[in-house]
DNA sequence: GCCAAATTTAATCAAATGATTAAACTACTT
DNA sequence: AAGTAGTTTAATCATTTGATTAAATTTGGC
């Protein structure tokens, strides 16, 4: 009874399913998404789905976990970085998380409405305490600044990143944007953004 | 055949479904959302809720409308008052807005994770274009400061009224958070974040 | 009190949907 | 070539869900 090794394709057969998940969870959102949409996303029969991950609560369970991760794993350790300035935190978010948006549009979308959806789904799921409140980058900003309470200039530095791509689908449609113009202005927006957290801090 | 007209609980009854059906859409969006819930939330019988309205759908529709008035009415007048300067549209913006957020907090990401998951049904309830960026508003905007995109700047005050309700979720699902200490922030904020677009103005 | 219209209910339908099953097929080992 | 574990498929189930229907109940005018 040599146990079969999963040969090339089953690997592939496997992340077929995982992406079309990841295209029709995050277009529609777990609710709308119908385990026969993600088979035929995938070309591949709906039994099959189940044959892999039993469920798709398992799926999504599967997609949510990689999307989480992508949306915090960015920030940790640029905030947690003891060795650069705020200023220099401010400039490497401002760049990178923009720049992971852009190719990950309604990530933002997605998961802050799936958490609001279904709260105790994501229990001790992400560490906003942990990870952003009590990081380096927010002893910075309250030595600098006193006055000013840091969950306020965070969420002012994460909204300005963020609510753009939260409000694409609208932009778009009322024609205020198109996908071409919407990327230049994400791009001028590195910059902008950065420019602005520094004057705030004061 | 005097058509007999609705009496009181009628009109009471029809209400009743449009209350439980503002609650339940709101809290877990439409796919998610079972006649049944709405029925029982109201308190009545299932049927009933097809008599009235005919379809989820109907019902929905209704209640939407709604919300993406309440999202935009109150914007409009303020940002297409001929007679007020750029810093008081600035401070009414900030203060009525956050207000009104204050009393419908789930109301942007409900309407944003709909529109998104269905952007074809909202094609033009939305006059983003005519009402904001055509406004007076962005006309000063565009006067005061000729080298910043007025969109970027509108980005990003609307983002910094409107995130922290949106990430509220996750605010308080972490811990970092209560819903009182939610709202103490949420006045201060209302002066930070005029103080803040006038900063960034120049 | 009685009638007609409006309202409410319980029962039921048809379609959609997540999941399972049993059989067919593939690829690798010997 | 045969056997075996792994993989894929078609067919089918049971439940959920939006909607309908027909009968019961209530309401207001006479």
């Amino acid at each position: 009874m040599t146990k079969q090794e999963k040969p090339e394709n089953n690997l592939s057969t496997e992340e077929k399913f995982k992406d079309a998940a990841r295209v029709v969870f995050t277009k529609k959102g777990y609710a709308a998404t119908k385990t026969r949409d993600i088979a035929e996303e995938a070309g591949l029969n709906l039994a099959l789905l189940n044959y892999y991950f039993r469920s798709k609560e398992n799926l999504f369970e599967i997609v949510m976990q990689e999307k989480i991760l992508l949306l915090f794993s960015l920030i940790s350790p640029i905030v947690n970085d003891g060795s650069t300035s705020l200023e220099q935190k401010i400039d490497g978010i401002s760049v990178r998380y923009i720049d992971m948006l852009l190719q990950n549009p309604d990530l933002p979308l997605f998961v802050l409405s799936e958490i609001k959806n279904n709260p105790e789904r994501f229990g001790k799921n992400f560490q906003v305490d942990n990870i952003i409140m009590r990081s380096h980058f927010v002893k910075q900003l309250a030595e600098r600044n006193k006055t000013i309470n840091p969950v306020q200039l965070i969420l002012s530095f994460i909204g300005m990143l963020v609510f753009p791509f939260i409000a694409k689908p609208v932009l778009q449609g009322s024609g205020v944007v198109t996908e071409e113009i919407f990327s230049k202005l994400m791009d001028e927006r590195k910059q902008l953004t950065a420019r602005w957290m520094k004057m705030m801090l004061d």
